[in-house]
Formats: C-alpha cells, structure tokens, sequence
RNA sequence: GUCCCCGUAGUUCAAUGGAUAGAACUGCAGCCUUCUAAGCUGCUGAUGUAGGUUCGAUCCCUACCGGGGACACCA
C-alpha cells in the first residue's frame, strides 16, 4: 500500500466511526492543501455533511480531534471553512515516502495489478512519405503508453500496420514513372522515404493541371491488385524505399516493433472473418452483393465490410488483423490503438463488430485518441507539402542543443556531444508533445517548440542533472530522522513523492475504466515537481551548510526527487543525460 | 443534416466538482567570488454568451455563438 492511501485510509477510519458505517465514498477525496501555509493534506467534509446533518465546518473540527490521535501520521490537523486540514508529521511525509522511494526504487509508485498481455499499436505509416509532425506525436503517445504498461505490469507487444495497399502509393509510383527518370536514392543521395514523397508531391501539383493522372493512378492500382508483374516490382520497388527511410527515422527515435503486418499481406485473409460473420449472422450480403455489418441499433450506421466484387477495402484489413493477432495471443487482454482522432468513427465501429464477433478482448481495447497539430497557419497538408518534417525538425533540435553543449563544455568529445544533444532534442520534442491533453488538437509553434528554456524537456532534464550534481558531491546514509526539515519548499517536494504512485493509480484507472490514456497529467506532473525542486536548491543550500542532519536530510530528499522525476520521465520515454 | 472534440491571460498549454484558476513564452525590474544561470525572484494579465443542477461549476446538464473533425464499396 502507498503512503498516500495510508493516511488517506487512517482519516477514513475515523470516519467510519463516527457515521458508524462505511465510507467507501470518500476514498479518492484527499487532495493535497492549495497553500501550504495550511497544511500538508485535506479532506473537504462536505459531503459527509448530509449524512450527519451536521454543518461541514463542524464535522471537520470533529474529525481534526480525533484524527491528532493518529500522532505517527498527524501533526496537526484543524478545521477551515469545511475543510479538513493535516499537517503529516515529518516521519509521515518525509521518512515513510522517502523509505518507500528507496527500497522500490525505479518500481516506485509501481500499482499491483494482474498482469495481462496489451498489443500496443502506433505508427502505422503510409509508404508513400517520410514520417511528419503527426506521426511523431504518435509515436511519442505509443512509446509512453508502451512504458507505462510495462510499468503497470503488463505484457506489452509494440505492434504495428504498415499500410503499403492504396491509392497513395500509386500515385508516387505513377509520378515516378513518369518524372523519375529512373533516378534511385542512392544517386540522388536522399532517403528512401523523402525520395518518394517528392514524387507525391510532385504528383499532387501536376494532378491540379491534368486532372486525367487521378484515373491513371487508378489505373495502375487495378494492375496491381490483379497481379501485374512490372507494377508489383516497381510497387515493391518504391515500398522498399520508403520504409528503409522511415526505419532510420525509427532507429534515431528507438521506435522497435515485435510484431510488424503489412496490409498486402493480410487483406485478403479479411474474407475468411467476413465468412465467419455472415455464418453467424453478424453480417448480411446485400441485395448489390456487398457485405454490410448493420449497426444502425447502436447509432452508427450500415457498414460496408466486404465489396460486391469480393474485394477488400480498409477495415476488411482490420478484421483480418484482429484475426491474426488473436491467433498469436490466445491470452490477449487488449489492444491499444494509437491513431489520430479523426478516424475515430472508423474504431467505433471496428469495436462494435469485433464485440459482435465475440472477441473476449474487445471490450479491454480501446482507440488512444489523439487531436491534430497544426500550424500557427493552420492545418498541415502534405499534397502541398506543408507539414513539418520528422527528420528535418529533429536534424534542427539537434544542432541548437548541440551549440548548446559546446558552448558550455568545449572539452567533451564529439561523440559525446552529439548523443547529449539527441538526448536533449528528443526530450524537447517529446515534452512539448506529451504535455498536451491527448484529445486535444494542439499548435505546433516551430520557434516555441526548438527553444529550450522554460517548461521544456531539457528543462526536466537539467533539473535531474543538477540534482544528481548535488548529490555526487557528498555521499551519505539515509538520516534516522527528517524532524530537522522545517521549510516549506522541503514538504512540498516531499508531498510530490507522496503524490506519484496516486497519479500513476489514476491515469490506470482512467485506461481501465474510461478507455483514455492521461499520460499529460504524468508530463505535468513531471514539469511540477522540477520547478519545485529548482526553487528549493535556489533558496536553500545542501551541502554547505552547518548541521550534519540537516544535510543529509537534505540529500536524502533529493536523492528520491531526482529519482522519482527520472522515472516519470522515464514512462513518458524521455531519457536524462549524465550532465548538462 | 447527424455525431464527436475544443473555446481559460497578448500567445501556447494546465487545473479527479473544492479554498486565492496555475505554468511557460513575450515585456519590464532584479539575482552568478556561494552545490551547473538550459536556473531563480518580482510585476502586469484570463474561464465565449445565457440559463440550470450543486453547499460549491473552467469541469456536469440545456440552448446559443465561434473553431475543428468525422459520417466512402479511400486508406
């Protein structure tokens, strides 16, 4: 049990002797006091209020008697305006969490819940362009929902769907044929997946003019699908392409899969679910020969899921892959499916007709929404060309971290300057995408978002370097007592690290029970306690002060603050430098 | 037309129905002979409109106004 749920369950104790009964309702209801100056904890009684028909500032002082027995965990505690308000003894807030920090370590906070298998499914590229700002709060939103399963204590397949089937590439392959003038990546000395992309674009302006070149694409995806050799071989041919390129773009982000489909592969194998369903009645052939799952009585509406000619189309593919997935992983609990927001209709329905079908987990998945970025400008389009490229945004990061680190350590050699600068421009990017509210669409600021100063990435990353800085100086023993701690900065660090298991329960209970993944509250979280932590070592001093206890108080605190905020960050997949 | 999401400071974002709505950026004024100035301190500034529920509403409900997205035999 945490501390946090200690004290929260020593006040409902007295509780529950006073309405003589259960107080289950009031479990959740601790928060920790908006000033200081009031107290550590509080408990408003306005609820319990109605039960005992008494005034709320009454019960308050009722429960602030009884509850000063409790002298292991209360200091003091006093009745304002309805609320009740605790001041935790420093053996509660300081000794038991920071004990607690260190015998877990990096598992503090840690939930105990059975364990279960979770597909997580993000990325999923089109193989007809490099990777752009979209996909990079994707995989920032799949690589913190992959690190915080695990941390929960699931098994976690990373997983993904490279859709390589579709019009889109036709296109790139038409321009191409057209344009490319048998030019390659290697001598042209490009990516493989900016290589195409240009023809896409390329396509996508000569389009404007010869309106003709859409039915030729179409053309050539009819080849394709009925076999053609030497559309297959050039098909293949720019797939390859694309994909090494985007495997780079993988590689520098550490986005690994255990579990890679192609859409060409699976989605003929859909039909088979089809037949499954049309046994069972979950499906009905319509009268032009199509395929319908009729969703009407859940308010969605009657949905293709096979065409008249027998052919698939997009979640045909998705049937079939559930298909597959089940088969992999007969013990499956669940899948969570990192797509933008805008295709969230396409999963209502998908869960709807995988429910039908009666696989037992989908009820546990859910689609991990997330809202577009756009532009100051607006939104980005990449028919002309107007997004942000993934790999252009990091190259630049990159560089203004790496002026950064060579203006303050001329000495450190060149490898070293560059894996210190790809550490801090991801954690730049990866804070400036995690902090926002996952459904909320959200505007990329290109000069706010290469800055480094401020609520940033680097910003949490310097803090834990400055810290441990600190730390190094001076090893010690965890003291046998905090009762020298006396300022408010102090307990307000502490209260952090009481908070953190409290947050993690909660944004699991919201996965569990509300199908959203909260993992902006953890950046926040994150954001909240380095501020503090700078403000404590800017006003108080550790090591360079009088009193032996107090500093090894001191230290011990900032040990389990630099700990706890390296594993915050480390579940929303930022890493921290040894020094900054 | 139907459904979903969002309107908070000049800007970008916070705030499980709780107390004085927090940060960051921008601007101005300070703090490096003192554990890393990618830092700290101070000042200015906001809940779209109208109702309702509630002891209490940025949060829940209704209507309206504004912005975005979806509703393919596209992916």
């Amino acid at each position: 049990m945490t501390q946090w749920s200690t004290i929260e369950k020593s006040i409902i104790e007295e509780i529950e002797e006073l309405v003589q009964s259960k107080a289950d309702c009031l479990s959740g209801e601790m928060v920790v006091c908006p000033n200081p100056l009031w107290g550590d904890v509080s408990l408003p009684c306005f609820a319990l209020a109605k039960i005992l028909k008494k005034s709320p500032d009454e019960i308050a002082k009722t429960l602030a008697e009884k509850i000063s027995d409790h002298v292991a965990v209360v200091l003091s505690a006093r009745a304002d305006g309805g609320f009740l308000n605790i001041t935790l003894t420093n053996k509660a807030l300081f000794a038991d969490v920071l004990t607690e920090v260190f015998e877990k370590k990096e598992e503090y906070g840690k939930p105990q819940h059975p364990l279960g298998t979770y597909i997580v499914e993000y990325a999923s590229p089109n193989t007809n362009k490099p990777l752009h700002l979209g996909h990079l709060r994707n995989i920032v939103i799949g690589q913190a929902g992959i690190q915080f399963l695990k941390f929960i204590g699931h098994t976690v397949v990373p997983a993904e769907i490279i859709n390589d089937r579709g019009i889109h590439i036709m296109k790139s392959l038409l321009a191409y044929q057209k344009w490319g003038e048998g030019d390659t990546p290697e001598k042209s000395k490009m990516k493989g997946d900016h290589f195409v992309g240009k023809y896409y674009v390329l396509f996508s302006s000569k389009v404007k003019e010869q309106p003709e070149l859409d039915e030729e694409a179409q053309g050539l995806l009819k080849k394709l699908e009925s076999g053609d050799k030497e559309i297959t071989k050039q098909w293949k041919q720019l797939n390859d392409w694309v994909i090494a390129g985007i495997k780079e773009t993988y590689n520098r982000l550490g986005v690994e899969f255990e579990e890679e489909d192609f859409e060409s592969d699976i989605y003929k194998q859909g039909k088979e679910v089809v037949d499954l369903g049309k046994e069972t009645k979950i499906f009905s052939e319509r009268e032009d020969g199509a395929v319908i799952a009729n969703l009407e009585d859940v308010g969605l509406d009657e949905k293709v899921v096979l065409r008249a000619d027998g052919t698939a189309i997009y979640i045909t593919q998705d049937l079939a892959l559930a298909q597959l997935r089940n088969e992999r992983h007969p013990e499956l609990n669940g899948i969570l499916h990192v797509v933008a927001r805008e295709q969230e209709y396409h999963f209502r329905v998908l869960f709807e007709i995988l429910k039908r079908l009666e696989y037992s987990w989908a009820s546990k998945s859910s689609h991990v929404s997330y809202g577009l970025v756009n532009l100051p400008s607006g939104r980005m389009k990449s028919r002309e060309g107007t997004v942000v490229d993934a790999d252009a945004l990091l190259d630049e990061l990159h560089a203004i971290a790496e002026k950064e680190i060579t203006d303050r350590w001329e000495d450190l050699p060149a490898a070293a300057v560059t894996e210190r600068a790809e550490m801090i421009a991801q954690a730049a990017l990866r804070f400036y995408l995690l902090r926002v509210t996952l459904h909320q669409d959200m505007i990329y600021d290109p000069e706010e978002s290469i800055s480094l100063d401020g609520a940033t990435g680097p910003y949490l990353q310097y803090t834990v370097t400055r810290i441990k800085s600190i730390l190094e100086k001076k090893s010690l023993e965890q003291p046998d007592s905090y009762d020298i701690l006396k300022e408010i900065e102090e307990r307000k660090l502490a209260l952090h690290l009481l908070r953190f298991p409290h947050v993690v329960e909660m944004i699991s209970e919201q996965l569990q029970e509300s199908k959203q993944f909260n993992i902006s509250v953890l950046a926040q979280f994150s954001l909240e306690l380095a501020q503090d932590a700078n403000s404590f070592y800017q006003k108080h001093r550790v090591l360079d002060v009088k009193d032996k206890e107090l500093v090894s108080a001191r230290h011990a605190l900032l040990t389990a603050v630099a700990s706890v905020l390296s594993g915050s960050l480390s579940l929303c997949s930022i890493e921290v430098p040894e020094k900054m």
